[in-house]
DNA sequence: GACTAAGCGAGACGGTACGTCGCGTCTTAAA
DNA sequence: TTTAAGACGCGACGTACCGTCTCGCTTAGTC
């Protein structure tokens, strides 16, 4: 009968009381919290719209589902990283652009919306091209970019398997983040961008 | 202020009535048919008691939760699996157990036993170390087997960092099934075994 | 802190833009629409809304609440309604008006208001002098005038009680209406008036 | 899928735990108190679970709706009713029947719940059925009562119409409680009887 | 051969959270 | 000032599962 409204937080035409933003900052911010402690696993619609002091209409009108909430809360942090840095040898910036990321996974926040949202992943369509989109995306981007870069340095053969060396890099930080569970050291990375590049040498 | 019960499935003292084998088999089948349709999300024990005509109360005496039942439905199915094959070039042997593996993720059950799975992992420790021990360090140890063997036929280096290099063949495997989503073809196994076996040379 | 408004349909003061007459008749129109099929129970200030294309918010500038609006439908009817015709015999006269009234509760919407609205006459005192005033007066008013008309032809007694003729009258036909669920026949409606005449003689 | 359970509080076959008295009497209790205090509308199931202390799954386990738990706790009054005395003359015993009728509708409860519940007798057929025959049928066959033995005294003529008779007495008590709002003293009480004796003599 | 300790099915129970409905009020921009 | 549009806080809904409990009945081995 109704005509189900499809933005969720997206732009939408300007009919009508427009959003407050003050609403969407206090519900992230809850969001944030409750992930920080708890994880995916204790976040609820009902915790958020308590802490938050907004009723839990006002969330769904704007996230579709708990996860969308915490995928919302992990893009606000991932999108005020501060750009990756080209400089000096290859090796020595994967080294810095893989040491950030795990010392983002041991961050409270953002290890456990990770590991929480993974198994959705596989059954929301929409969280998951929101994922790969804004996280995702831009993660692989920045590598390869610095991959590219080896390549004219002359540090890595122009032939190299790009796609499968990004899966060389990333596969194994993954892995042992969600399944082995064994440590993610700065010397584990050490170890993990030296095999790379010898591959790709 | 009941003590605990504390054997979930393991060998309990031979008093009373003993477990009727049929039961768990039972529920184990039912567990396995929800989990194919609807993995773990679609996986309830009250579906399950449901399903296999079983009480709650009797899932209850013998598995901690739904994850851990889901994962005695993989392990039933893990442990029929025929050993690995070692023959011929490590390449090929690799691409065969790889291609095995990931034909076992478009299974229904399989694929998604692990993906419905992963975020537990990180918060039930129980859970974990089962599936590490009985699921990952079992293969683990297969793929060792055959680098080592690799080694002794001169086809890889003897100085190789083994833990590396399981690390670089099974994170790219599932950093595809779980994060990026992208195709898990034969023709990528074939890339991967490649590039890890050049690394390895 | 703002003053309430108090005039609810009412007249106005004659500044800014004048409200639009076709608007109240959209409003009154689907709601009589909506109280059709579904009743008062179905009738939501939303579903009005929806369906005469007009905001919420111009509904409550001119109503209270649904069960005023349902009222306002139901006064349109009522309103329309002839007058009583003060022919023949008085319990012709008396068969004929109540034929009238039970037909009046076979239509979907009077019955269904009349039996929505009930509960809430307790409760509002609004809604009940409405009510009480522009349908029940009404009726009484002319059954009164059938009565008086009675005595004056010598077919009833000049000493008769009206107040409990009236109650006589009306009484069985909202009980049977509302509360025993009985047929609301003509032959009872002929049953009923000819106890009323013999006590009445 | 689930086969619908179809017993709300009625006699269940003797498997699995039995239900607790207790708990039926404490959200009876509560129901009670607060259909005192704010009547039907005032009624919620959630109010209903806070104000017992049982869960609000159990209070639907049992019943349908706050309609149905109303009538539930209307029922209990009832039912505790001493049998009608059939002493003396037959005005007099019918003057002391609704004489009592209409001092319990004075008491919260009982005016109440009926205001409250009438709208719903007309799309609750369950709810109907349960008021008519547990509530209804025994009033009326009470007065039946009355009123036969008043014929068998010959204070009533042998071929009066008890079913308009009956109608006469309950329409209009019910009428002035639900419709007109005129007020239900033992004076009109009084007439009314007197009236329905003058058309039975 | 009865006793007894469990197994087992059934379902009650308290609980948490869900996602939705409708309320009545508000804040915009356009008319 | 009216209107359409829609945000917002709110209260309640009825449902799904959870994990625990309390029954009655069954099924072994042990005394």
């Amino acid at each position: 009968m109704k005509a189900k409204r499809l933005f969720h937080d997206s732009q939408r035409p300007g009919r009508g009381r427009p959003r407050q933003a003050a609403t969407g900052h206090a519900i992230l911010r809850a969001t944030r919290e409750i992930l920080a402690r708890g994880g995916v696993h204790g976040l609820t619609v009902e915790g958020v719209a308590a802490r938050s002091g907004v009723a839990k209409t006002t969330i769904y009108r704007r996230w579709r589902s708990k996860e969308d909430l915490a995928l919302a809360a992990l893009l606000e942090v991932v999108q005020r990283e501060p750009p990756v840095r080209h400089l000096g040898h290859t090796r020595t910036a994967l080294n810095a652009y893989f040491g950030r990321m795990i010392s983002n996974f041991q961050s409270r926040l953002y290890g456990r919306v990770v590991r929480g949202l993974v198994s959705d992943l596989a059954v929301d369509r929409e969280l998951a091209r929101g994922f790969r989109e804004q996280v995702l995306a831009r993660r692989v981007a920045e590598v390869t970019g610095l991959l590219q870069r080896g390549i004219e340095r002359g540090e890595l053969r122009p032939d190299l398997d790009l796609e499968i060396a990004i899966d060389l890099l990333f596969g194994p930080i993954y892995y042992r983040l969600l399944i082995s569970g064994e440590a993610l050291t700065s010397a584990f990375i050490d170890r993990l961008v030296g095999a790379v590049m010898a591959y790709g040498r």
